[in-house]
Order: structure tokens, then C-alpha cells, then sequence
DNA sequence: GAGCAATCGAACCGCTTGGTTCGAATTATT
DNA sequence: AATAATTCGAACCAAGCGGTTCGATTGCTC
């Protein structure tokens, strides 16, 4: 590192005691017009990708001088790059809640699949992910720490579930990592790579996205679920009929 | 269309005249220099995107005077979408020959899985791909003819072989279509989103994409295969073994 | 070797880019 | 009301853009 730079952490400290000395914040320092300039720049960069977005019309579009913008953000990449580190943020929260409240396998199977493939299909993500795409070879740390702490981490989340599906017996699984891989993937079954290339103007219906995933739950569970998961499900089968 | 504007086709025809008459390329007509613009735009556009490239750049990749390029193609779309053109092109071709000399089924599928598997994640494809994915907001057209011409019709000749697989009372599948795109995401297993936004310097190796394929196949048979199926692979197993 | 046409290469056009600067206006604290 | 500093807005910069033009050059055909 540069002995000679100044210290960026200790910068902001400074910032931060100025800001509670004089209660008003420092240059730079206020979070609301921080997320107003990301808010702009959020339409502009997401329509018009990273090379074609300019800096003026994330000036006209947040509302905010672009001196002030340059107060906040070094640059145009350091500028996106907090873009998209927020909005991985928000695809993500949330999504994968429904492994933690476990009950019918099956169940929370395509209920975590269709909460999947319809926020990955979504017009709005689908745009943010062209964006993070077209840019990564121009930026490609950001590509990686965009797979990294977003569909990566899901993932993981779901190893976790299906590892312990394993350990009550549901399961038979020899590769879970792949498992987890190949679940996802036929959740979204050709989803991804046609909204990607070309997004049909809307998303997927919801009827269309409950076909495949209802679909690839049984595919997967027919390669996956062992016979007391089979025993189970006829057990579940033959209760309801009663019932009718 | 515009009735004064002049006939495309015709021009074109006498431009062909010319050059049997004349033994010559007319202007803008000569292939090998086609080619040689086409291959320094595609240095250019695959590693800087379509809006970071300049037609400056090209001109001095390919080696070929700007005044030349205009002649070749009207303007910067022009170029990229004939790039693009070519290269779905290449990247498409033979690909699904494997399906056209069947044998065993379980073989081919695994064989048409790695093929596939190979290519769509191989470091020119998926720069390839990222590049179109990257200007598909700029240029929608481009994208969905991407996907037409390219995966969509491997798709259909996969679902043509699935058809026939079901015919011969291998297979038992309620929507082949779905099916199809299952099969196709099943040998991809996570390989495409992790290359397309983090491409780790390097391609998958032979035995990761080996290993991801042919339990890629084990999950489809598993669930579309029929007795049938399995009784001749059980039967093809004690042939094995007897030889042992 | 004469004639012709495609290619070259450089200059040029108007425009936009990311980025910088600075005095004026605004705002909140004291 | 005085003070201090952030924000504004507009002008400005050099650079690069896609695209065009045109005379000089090259290389082929006859």
C-alpha cells in the first residue's frame, strides 16, 4: 500500500465525529443524497449499460449537481460498482427464507423454486444481470463478487438444506454441491438463458413458471428421494383421499 | 418501401457481374477483405464490448482503412450484427451431429451433454456470449435472433431426438419441451452462470465437465427413462460382466 | 504500359464523453 | 443575524467518438 495516502478509514472517521460535533454530515457523508445520486444512476446505468450511461444523465436523472456526485464517488466505476453491490443486496435478501421454516419436502422444494425463478426472471433483474454481464469483462472483479455474495451464497443455503434432508433420511444425494447445482437449474429450465438473450417483453407467467418448477422438483426428487421419502408421500397420498 | 431508393438485390447482382466480367471484386464485394475487417472487429468488440469498441480500434486491428470499413458495412450495428451473424454461425455448427448417429441412448446423450457442455462454457463462446448479452438492451433484435438461430434450434433438434427415443419406448415424457431445455440446463448444472459472470481464467476441465454430464444423464434417465430402458442397460451390464 | 477502380490514409465534422473548477446559492447550527 | 460549509449549476477541458470526404496510391486487366 501507498504510505503516502492519506488513510481512508481514518477520513472517514473524521468525517463521522464532524458530522456528530455539528450534527449535519460531512461532504459526502449524507446517506439520503448518496441513495438519491444511486437511484439515478440505478435507472440510467440498468437501461443503458455501463458504457453508455453518462455521468450527465445520471446528473439529469438523480437530480443532483455532478460536482456533488464527484463528492461522493470517485468515478463512474466506483459509482457502479455501489450500484450493483445495493442491488445485489436486495435480489438477494430474502430469497431463500423458505428453507429455514422446513415442513413437506416437496413443498418447500417448488415453493423455493418458483420464489427462484421468478425473481431471476423478473424484468428488473434480468436487466441488472445484462448490465453486471456486459460490464464484467471491463470489470471483471465485479462479475465474481457478484456470483460471489449473490447466487453463490444461495446456493450454499441450499446445500445446507439439502444436507440436512439427507440426514432425515429424504435424501440420497452423492455430490451435493452438484445436487444443489443441478436443482437450480431445473427450477429455471431454459428460463434463464431465453430471458437473458431475449427477454419476451414480460416475464414468465406465473402459470409457466409453476409447470417447470413443479416439473423439476419431480425430477429431481425422482433421482433424489430415497424410498421413505417415497413412503411419505404415498402416506400424505392415501390421508387425503381419505379425507375426500 | 422507399420506391426511389435504389434495389439492393440488383445492385448487388451487377456488382457480381462486374466481377465475372471484369475478374474482379467490386467495391465492398471482395470476401477476403470481408473476412479480414470481420476478424479484427471481432478481436475488438468480443474484448471491449460493443459500445467501448471504436471503429478506430478496428480499423487499426484489422488493418484496413477506415474509408474501406464504410464500404463494407454502413455503420458500427452493421458490423457487430454481421460479426455476430458469423459467429453464431461457427459456434452452432456440428454441434448436435451427435444425435444424428445414434447408439446407445444413455452414450449419445452423454456424448451431445459434454459437446455441448464444452463449447457453451469455452472461453471464446463465453466472451462471445457476453458481448451479445451485453448490447441485447441496445440492440433487442440481436439477442432474440441469437437465441433463435443458435440454442433455440439445437433445442428443437434435441427434442426431435427425444421424440424419436420416445417412439422406441426408451423414454417417457409428458412434455418434451420442457424436457429438452431440463436435459440441456441438467449438463450444464450451474457451469453457465458461474462462467458467464466469473469466468475463472481457465475453462472447466474434461473431468469436472465429464463428471457434471454424465450425472447430468443419470438424473434425466432416472426420471423419463422406461423399464424398457432399464432392462436393456441391466441387459447390456450382464453382457459386460459375463465378458469380465 | 495505359487505364481504371478499389483501397488507402489523413484530415475533418459536429458532438459527446468523463472529469474538473469555482463562484453563487442554500442550509443548518450557533 | 452571523457563520460555516455543502450543494448547485454552468462553464470548461482535452480527448475520443462515429461517420464522411477526397486526393493519392496501389494493383489488376486489357
Amino acid at each position: 500500500m501507498d504510505e503516502t495516502a492519506p488513510d481512508v478509514e481514518n477520513e472517514q472517521c473524521d468525517d463521522l465525529l464532524d458530522t456528530i460535533r455539528r450534527g449535519r454530515p460531512a461532504a459526502g457523508q449524507d446517506p439520503v443524497k448518496r441513495s438519491q445520486i444511486i437511484d439515478g444512476a440505478r435507472r440510467v446505468f440498468i437501461d443503458k449499460g455501463f458504457e453508455a450511461a453518462s455521468m450527465n444523465d445520471i446528473t439529469r436523472e438523480a437530480g443532483v449537481s455532478k460536482g456533488t456526485i464527484y463528492v461522493y464517488f470517485a468515478n463512474k466505476e466506483e459509482l457502479f460498482e455501489a450500484l450493483i453491490e445495493e442491488e445485489r443486496g436486495t435480489i438477494f435478501k430474502n430469497m431463500y427464507d423458505v428453507l429455514d421454516h422446513a415442513d413437506d419436502l416437496r413443498k418447500t422444494l417448488v415453493k423455493f423454486g418458483k420464489v427462484l425463478a421468478f425473481k431471476i426472471t423478473s424484468a428488473k433483474v434480468i436487466q441488472a444481470q445484462r448490465t453486471v454481464i456486459g460490464a464484467c469483462d471491463r470489470l471483471p472483479e465485479l462479475g465474481a463478487r457478484f456470483f460471489e455474495r449473490g447466487p453463490k451464497r444461495g446456493h450454499d443455503k441450499l446445500m445446507v438444506f439439502l444436507n440436512a434432508a439427507i440426514e432425515r433420511g429424504m435424501l440420497r444425494i452423492d455430490d451435493v454441491d452438484l445436487a444443489a447445482y443441478q436443482f437450480t437449474d431445473l427450477c429455471l429450465a431454459g428460463l434463464f438463458r431465453q430471458c437473458i438473450f431475449a427477454y419476451r417483453t414480460k416475464a414468465p407467467s406465473q402459470e409457466e413458471v409453476d409447470h417447470i418448477v413443479s416439473s423439476g422438483v419431480s425430477v429431481f426428487l425422482k433421482a433424489y428421494g430415497t424410498e421413505s421419502l417415497a413412503a411419505e408421500e404415498s402416506h400424505q397420498m392415501i390421508a387425503l383421499e381419505a379425507k375426500r
